[in-house]
DNA sequence: CATCCGAAATGACCGGTGGTCATTTCGCGA
DNA sequence: TCGCGAAATGACCACCGGTCATTTCGGATG
C-alpha cells in the first residue's frame, strides 16, 4: 500500500464532523445520569440525548461498561486536590478524602468500577494519583509505602462512599431487639449532640485513623 | 397431563408445604452462584435449578433483589467471628476482619447491596454484629464510639473486598508513566521482599491503623 | 466537475432479562 | 364430598445491551 494514511494518526478522510466523540458521549452521560440517575441510564436514553441511533454509539464505544469507565475517568476530575502544594500534606489529605467520597456517594454505581479499573485508559485517575504520590511523597512518607497507604485510603473511602447510601435507619434491630441487646444499645446510644450524620462521624474516625498510620510512616526530609 | 414419563416419577403432587421456601431458594442461589458466577446467576436459571418454572419464584421472593439479600444474609455466617470470647479482642477482631474481606471478596457482587441493606430481615448480619459490639464493648470500647468503630471497619472491609478483585496490572501506567513519574516510581518501589499480595500489604496497614484507633477509644473496666 | 472512498449513522433485528397475570393443580379441612 | 386457597404453571410483556447489512455524504483525488 501507499503511505496515504491507511492507519495513520492523521485521520486519512474525516467525511462526517463527528457527531460523537468521547467527550460529547462522556459529558451527555453525565448530564444524562445528573437528570435521571443510574437507573434510567441506558444506551438508548443515551443515544436519544445525543440525537442519534441507539446502534450509532457502538461505532465509538465498544459496550456500556465502556461508556461507564469513561464516566468514571470524567467523575475524578471533580475531586478536589487543590489542598496538595498549598497545604499542610495531612490538609491536603483531609480534602482530597472528603471531597472523594462526597463525589462518588453521588455516583455509588461506579465505585464497583473504580475499584478495579486499570488505570490506563484512565489519564484522569492518574492523574490524580500523581498528585497525591507527589503530596505524600514531599511529606516524607518512604516509597515503598505509599501504594499500601494511597490503596488503603481508598479503600477506605470506596466502602464509606457505598456506607454514605445507606438509609437512616439502616440499624434499626426491630422486633429482633431482644436478642441484640449490646448492638441495639450501641445503636441509641450514638453520640447525636452535634448534628453530624452518623455516616460522617464513622468517615472522620477512620481517616483520622489512616492519616496517623501514614503519618507515622514519615521519615524526615534528608534520608 | 403430558407431563409424566420426565424420568422422575415424582414429578407430580407436591404443591403444598414447601417445595420453595426461603432456605431452599438461598441454598440453591448460593450453589449456583458458586458453579456458574454472579454472571450466570439469573432467576431462570434459578427456577431450573430448583426444577420450577421462573414466575413460581415470584410466589415466594418479591425481586430478584431480595433473592441476592436473602443470600447476602446466609453469606454473612460463614465470616469467623470465633475469636469473641475465646481470644483477646484484638485477635479476634483481626480473624473477624481477615474472613469478612476474604468472604465477600468471593462475593463482591453483594457488597454494594450489603452497605445499605437495613439489618431487619437480615437476622444472621445483626447476629454477626451483636457479636463484634459485645465483643468490643467487653474489651472497654464506650457505647458511643462502637457504632462509628464497627462502621469505619466495615467499609474498609467493603472497599478491601473490592479491591482484592483489582486485576494485577491495575496501577500498570503504560505509556503514560513520563507523566506521572512519583506514582510510577511508588508502583515499581513496592515492597515485594514478602510474597504478600499488595492488596494484603494495604489491608493489613488500613487494619492495624483502624484497630489502633479503636484501642485509643478504650476505658479500663471500670469507670 | 465527476468519481469514489470510507467513517459514521441508520433501523431492523436478536437473544435474554426481570417481572406480571390469568389459569390450573391439588392437599386438606369442613 | 366438596370447596378453599396456597402454590406452580406457561404465555406474555417491555425493555435491555448488542449486532449487522445497508445507506449517507463530506472531502480528497484526478
Amino acid at each position: 500500500m501507499t503511505d496515504d494514511a491507511r492507519g495513520e494518526p492523521r485521520r486519512a478522510g474525516r467525511p462526517l464532523e463527528s457527531v460523537l466523540s468521547r467527550a460529547r458521549i462522556t459529558t451527555a452521560a453525565l448530564a444524562l445520569i445528573t437528570i435521571e440517575g443510574y437507573g434510567g441510564f441506558t444506551m438508548s436514553s443515551l443515544a436519544r440525548t445525543l440525537q442519534v441511533a441507539p446502534s450509532a454509539l457502538y461505532n465509538h464505544v465498544s459496550s456500556k461498561h465502556e461508556v461507564l469507565q469513561w464516566l468514571e475517568d470524567h467523575v475524578m476530575t471533580m475531586v478536589d486536590v487543590s489542598g496538595f502544594g498549598s497545604e499542610p500534606w495531612d490538609v491536603a489529605v483531609r480534602r482530597w478524602a472528603w471531597s472523594y467520597r462526597d463525589v462518588f456517594a453521588r455516583h455509588a454505581p461506579l465505585v464497583p468500577l473504580v475499584a478495579v479499573l486499570p488505570v490506563t485508559g484512565a489519564p484522569e485517575t492518574l492523574r490524580m494519583y500523581e498528585t497525591i504520590a507527589a503530596g505524600l511523597a514531599g511529606a516524607g512518607v518512604p516509597v515503598e509505602s505509599l501504594i499500601p497507604a494511597i490503596v488503603a485510603v481508598e479503600s477506605f473511602i470506596f466502602g464509606s462512599a457505598l456506607d454514605a447510601n445507606a438509609p437512616a435507619d439502616i440499624f434499626d434491630t426491630g422486633d429482633l431487639a431482644d436478642s441484640s441487646p449490646t448492638f441495639t444499645a450501641a445503636v441509641l446510644g450514638q453520640d447525636r449532640s452535634t448534628g453530624e450524620r452518623p455516616a460522617d462521624v464513622a468517615f472522620r474516625f477512620g481517616l483520622e485513623a489512616l492519616l496517623a498510620a501514614v503519618a507515622a510512616t514519615r521519615r524526615g526530609p534528608d534520608a
